[in-house]
DNA sequence: AAGTTCTTATTAC
DNA sequence: CTAACGGTAATAAGAACTT
């Protein structure tokens, strides 16, 4: 059965908010992220618009390197509560266009329109691609208009859609028609795209692309491709399954899959959440127990905040440790599974594993003492200063 | 030998 | 001097450890 999957793209989303929020900022470049601290910030660039990447300046990039390339720019700090609720408002406006449809963050979202007969504003339906001459205007193209103009109205913000046969087609059309970074030459431009990929174009569409553009396919990846003299899709495509699996393993049968545009995921309603994490990075490098364990604290209260909203049982702790160097090394420390015997009496329970969880008080004891116990041994084994420390539970 | 747990690596937003 | 590099989450792989 084809599919019809459409993927929302939100424009440089934080940015763009903090643009019209202040619509004096208009045009200028915003830098939504860490706080510089005059070039000596330690965190990194969230979104920048389009006039600050036109300096060079993008996402994940460290904010000193941000403030350096362009001092002037508006610095902003992550107002996250105000992105959340603008989310929530556009997630609104997508699930009117189907009820199959997914979050990815919050600024993406994926919509399966397949089986959308008769859509409104659409003369057959919302449930075919564009055919010969209607390029962008018959079927899915209205809907898309239509979301697009909705949004634009209701929120004041534009967005770059996808679609395509499936999710890996819908995203990466969404990310082709959206220029990256400086492709757009004029003050303030927003990429505000849209790219229609019908199921018989995918392989043109992918052919010429950059391995990297496959999602999946990240700077690791792609450096090891690239020694073999892989650089595009299409020569991606010359390596067989066998090979793929050999070099990457799994991966690398996703990668062949992906390759040829073959992607069966389900637009899928809600992920359920595995674990919450929480980790802080020192101003800088420390070893000050005070501050370590003040800080050590305060993540354990935010995860058990965390844990008591979402039923509070854990079942793994995993504890994060930074050191000076970008060294990073965890410990974990899991619940032994309920044993299942054959009758025999209860075994003693390994000095290795987690008392057993009872309620969410002792949860909360647990989580404390078992969690400083792991920091304390990274304190005893490493004595280099430590940039940040972080604590994980896997949730059960 | 099989199943768990621990640790690291990679990816993505 | 070529690095500068946050926070959150998922997944895979292999080693180490238990049963």
């Amino acid at each position: 059965m084809e599919r019809i999957i459409l993927h929302l793209d939100m424009d440089y989303f934080f940015a763009q908010i903090e643009e019209r929020e202040n619509p004096q900022f208009k045009g200028k470049p915003i830098v939504v992220g860490a706080d510089p601290k005059e070039g000596k910030g330690r965190g990194v660039v969230s979104t920048a618009s389009y006039s600050a990447r036109k300096y060079g300046i993008h996402s994940a990039l460290p904010i000193s390197k941000a403030y350096e390339l362009c001092p002037n720019a508006i610095f902003l700090p992550v107002n996250m509560e105000l992105y959340q609720k603008v989310s929530e408002n556009i997630m609104e406006i997508v699930k009117k266009y189907s009820p199959k449809w997914e979050t990815v963050s919050l600024d993406e979202a994926y919509l399966d329109v397949s089986f959308l007969k008769g859509y409104k504003g659409t003369k057959r339906g919302a449930t075919s691609f564009p055919r010969k001459g209607e390029e962008g205007g018959g079927g899915v193209g209205v809907l898309a208009e239509k979301l697009k103009k909705e949004i634009l109205e209701k929120e004041k913000l534009t967005c770059t859609v996808g679609i395509g046969p499936n999710k890996l087609i819908a995203k990466m059309a969404a990310e082709k028609a959206k220029p990256r970074s400086e492709l757009c030459s004029t003050t303030g431009a927003k990429p505000n795209g849209l790219l229609i990929i019908k199921p018989n174009q995918v392989e043109k569409f992918l052919e010429p692309l950059d391995i990297e553009d496959l999602p999946g396919i990240g700077p690791k990846t792609a450096e090891k491709l690239r020694i073999i003299r892989i650089n595009k899709i299409k020569e991606l495509k010359k390596l067989s399954k066998a090979k793929l699996k050999d070099i990457f393993g799994v991966v690398g049968e996703t990668i062949y899959e992906r390759a040829r545009g073959i992607d069966e995921e389900e637009v899928i309603p809600e992920e359920i959440i595995k674990s919450i994490g929480k980790e802080h990075t020192f101003e800088r490098d420390t070893r000050d127990p005070e501050i370590i364990f003040k800080t050590f604290d305060e993540i354990i209260e935010e995860i058990g905040r965390g844990l008591s909203s979402a039923n509070f049982s854990f079942k793994t702790i995993t504890v994060i440790c930074r050191f000076s160097g970008f060294e990073t090394h965890t410990k974990s420390k899991t619940e032994p599974r309920p044993l299942k015997m054959g009758g025999a009496k209860v075994k003693m329970r390994m000095k290795s594993s987690l008392p057993t969880l009872k309620n969410p008080t002792q949860d909360f004891e647990i989580l404390k003492s078992e969690s400083k116990k792991l920091l304390l041994k990274f304190l005893i084994e490493n004595p280099k200063p430590i940039r940040l420390i972080g604590l994980r539970v896997r949730i059960c």
